[in-house]
DNA sequence: ATAAAGTCTACTGAAGTTATAAAGTTTTGA
DNA sequence: TCAAAACTTTATAACTTCAGTAGACTTTAT
């Protein structure tokens, strides 16, 4: 039931990148690194799979960097974790991207599975319910609500 | 996300003992691996576990096995997951019984950490929520919508 | 040209997962 | 008694994943 440090430093990136990017413009990787405290060689690895995953976008060389390859709206949680940490379900035979059968009789009646698919549909609903416009907006209301 | 291959087996083994364990008697770990094709000297570290945990009792000598510690409807997957798993938590800063602070500045506005503390406590609703006897109740439910 | 920035591949040490093996202890039926 | 059945404990090993490093290469602004 964990979340690799893989997975957090995705998401800590994605959400940076939501928040800090200027309009048409693009982040150097280091500056990331630096603000939320990622070495910058992990990170190297972590942008590029969200790049070749085609939701993140780059620019090479002097004033390069990242942008998100699309609206903070419609970029969402499960889609980032998917790449980084792979299926959400917790086993794989409640998973509706990666399924495959496991080791039981009968799946339809399989007491562990209908709990299972219970949870996997929990965290979707909620990682796949939440966009990074979501995440930035929800961390405005709550440095306002402390006040 | 994923529940490892101990802490399935743990789960099927204790849903088995719950529908297959004779009043006040006691089931062999034989008959729990063959029944759940769990191999038998992992299992025997699984339930060894869950003994020392509190979770289950056992009889020695011949005749002897393994029988739940409590009632099903007292025993909740929720406890026997975090004995062989660890905490339910995706990420530490908001795992109630294993908390542990993350890197963020400031964790009441970290966005992240909003996000995986709903995500923590629909994971935890269920698993808390759900005992034994309600894996059993259920899988007879199955066995009777199908037909 | 050159320095800043991203791209790509490969590697590594540590830890965790999933077992298997061996030896030891307790209980109890015959 | 005594030996089989069952649980207990420790050790080990193959395999995979995780987290991070290293280094060579490409692109681009100036």
């Amino acid at each position: 039931m964990k979340l690799s440090k893989r997975g957090e430093y995705g998401l800590r990136a994605m959400a940076d990148l939501a928040a800090q990017t200027p309009l048409g413009g693009v982040v150097p990787l280091k500056d990331i690194a630096q603000r939320e405290q990622i070495p910058a060689k992990f990170l190297e690895q972590i942008l590029l799979a969200l790049k070749n995953a085609g939701l993140l976008g780059s620019k090479m060389g002097i004033g390069g960097g990242y942008h998100l390859a699309r609206p903070a709206d419609q970029i969402t949680l499960g889609q980032i974790v998917r790449v980084l940490d792979g299926p959400l379900a917790p086993i794989r035979c409640v998973s509706k991207m990666a399924y495959e059968p496991c080791a039981c009789p009968d799946e339809a009646t399989c007491g562990l599975r209908l709990v299972m698919l219970d949870v996997r549909n929990a965290i979707a609903d909620i990682l796949d319910g939440t966009t990074l416009a979501d995440v930035a907006h929800r961390v405005e209301v709550a440095r306002i609500e402390r006040r």
